[in-house]
DNA sequence: TATTTAAAAGAAAAGGTTTTCATGATTTTA
DNA sequence: TAAAATCATGAAAACCTTTTCTTTTAAATA
């Protein structure tokens, strides 16, 4: 037999099995007294009626959703949000919430499905590689729905946010190339527009400052393509860099590839290549791409205690920290004396 | 200030806007009739007060929610299924559906995260990469839930499902490499329970039969780490196959990350690599490999409208398609004469 | 202008739960 | 054994919409 739309309620549970809807609710939701008697009636009856609590109207009345809103961009393009998405999924699943999925373009204005997850009553939301504008932030937060970021964050917002030291991150690439004797490096931009890309160029560049050492740099979208091509432009040139680094992995490997294949260069020996992120890729004997690790799992984690927190105490300040990632020497790029393959550094900050 | 959780209700915009309680509604389901004077009272009262309708309590009138579950596996290892993921994501989006998301492993049982869609009531199932029992897929479809799969199927089972063209894609790759003059093939097996894995090999092996060759045959488990080690093993043997068919890319590429790198092997001059899916790294310049592409735009499309055809109509019957990918030829295997790189191969059905 | 028709607005029911309150049954205590 | 306390149960309100049904208002016709 085919039956319409989930048309089961507890009221003809509680017909079936006997006794009142509310004895039915009180079956299912573990709270209030219920008898095993009657629970185990309720349980039959719904069992045999293929029955299930409507979670729509479970949470008009309880007013809660234990739904959240996950705002996600660049998934397919850098494997890093990948690892992000899926981490955090699985980790909101194993807490009890549902995740309302939206995966929308880096550039994209949010402004148009913030709403959208409002109406759905998510209970808070967290967004990741994608930037909300301070308004529409501080929307939500009025209205009790708690905002968390992954990687970005809105100067002066009311909102929670958990960052790799992006900044920190710079500092550390620059002064080990410099300790290496690099005389010429290049910074690989992913787009003017992102903080993590302006932050880590912000490190790299200051201590090059310090040292009075200028830097070539150029703008490889974030994407592989890009990449290979700025590389090649920035290869090309009569004063070629001796040492890139690049905004994140995906684009230190098209620069490697532009470098080995296109080129035909050798490295580390005619240029060093640093990335940041380390996604599964860059550990693959092809490439063995010397960069830095972002603390995924401590981000994810934090993010998610820290949303479902502020959920469950609305009162509660939103909390921010920046988290600082580890330097993984492959050999991709020429390190000082005693900084051999298999290094793990970590930031002193 | 700050609001208590969303607290403003269609009452209170009435009051404001000093009409009724229905008036609000119909002003905002572009249904029924309004005047332009009162819809702009409302509109404006709704604006100051910040008040958006609530989908829990529409939904639980209207018997409709807009929602669809997407479950999903792989997605970390695999990024032909984050780009399926992303893909999907954003057709519905785009239909106004709102994706409720579910990242599962592999092997996982569904049987405890299908009640969990039903109990929120999304309208449909779109399961990817993931086995759905055959029992659950039934009680989805009894209570009215259809549901479409990418890339998996359930035999006899009322569902919709839309795959590869995996048996005849093994097929080709067969074929064209015995045409190319290989003498030893081997067959690395994704893994033995999915059905992708099966039908290519089975397409493959069928015509192998034919011809009275045999084959080599280890198992990769879909990761590039355990391919990098059975490539090893395979390669290392007295009698080395001349040619390796993996059950996907990723194993793919760690194949040839163990020839060229581990064991200083020549591609293709020394050993053919062939893979499945066309992930956008297999064109990447370190590896250029020769694979076959899903199709994968085409699966999403028909997918999704088939779910929401269905959705709409539920007296429809499931649909069921194979879509034929199509031969990639790049330099990661020998091919028969007059066959160069950057042709595309398309199946003869 | 009087009457009919159409359009707009309000009142109230319905959707499926949880939860409060009141009642009835059962156990504990005196 | 009677009184008091506890526990289980049922009735009904509440959550916030959409939608049906009436009533009122405005427009069109005679």
């Amino acid at each position: 037999m085919k039956h319409s739309r989930n048309s089961v309620t507890s009221i003809e549970v509680a017909k079936l099995a006997g006794v009142s809807q509310s004895s039915v609710s009180r079956a299912f939701s573990h709270e209030g007294p219920v008898s095993v008697k009657t629970r185990r009636k309720v349980l039959d009856a719904a069992r045999k009626l293929g029955y299930q609590p409507n979670a729509m109207a479970r949470s008009l009345i309880t007013r809660r959703t234990s739904m959240v809103g996950m705002v996600i961009a660049n998934v397919h393009n850098n494997p890093f949000y990948t690892e992000v998405l899926d981490i955090l999924s699985r980790k909101f699943q194993k807490l009890g919430q549902k995740v309302m999925l939206f995966i929308v373009n880096r550039d994209q204005n949010l402004d148009d499905i913030l709403p959208q997850l409002l109406e759905y009553q998510v209970e808070g939301i967290l967004v990741t590689a994608a930037t909300l504008s301070s308004t529409m932030a501080e929307e939500c937060e009025r209205w009790g729905r708690p905002v968390a970021m992954i990687n970005r964050y809105v100067p002066g917002v009311h909102a929670s946010w958990f960052c790799c030291a992006n900044y920190e991150g710079g500092k550390m690439v620059a002064k080990l190339l410099l300790d290496a004797n690099h005389q010429r490096p290049a910074f690989l931009v992913g787009s003017e527009d992102t903080t993590t890309s302006i932050d880590r160029e912000r490190g790299f560049m200051e201590i090059l400052n310090q040292e009075k050492v200028e830097a070539l740099r150029e703008i490889g979208e974030y994407t592989y393509q890009d990449a290979y091509d700025a590389a090649i432009r920035l290869l090309d040139r009569k004063d070629p860099p001796d040492v890139i680094f690049c905004a994140n992995d995906i684009m230190a490997l098209g620069v490697m590839d532009a470098a080995k294949n296109g080129l035909g260069l050798k490295i580390p020996e005619e240029v060093s290549i640093i990335g940041f992120d380390d996604i599964p890729m860059s550990s693959w004997s092809s490439y063995s791409l010397t960069t830095v690790r972002q603390p995924i799992q401590r981000m994810v984690d934090a993010s998610v205690e820290e949303l479902l927190n502020r959920i469950e105490n609305s009162e509660r300040e939103p909390l921010q920290e920046v988290i600082p990632g580890e330097l993984v020497i492959r050999g991709s790029a020429r390190m000082p004396g005693g900084l051999s393959p298999g290094w793990i550094i970590s930031q002193d900050r």
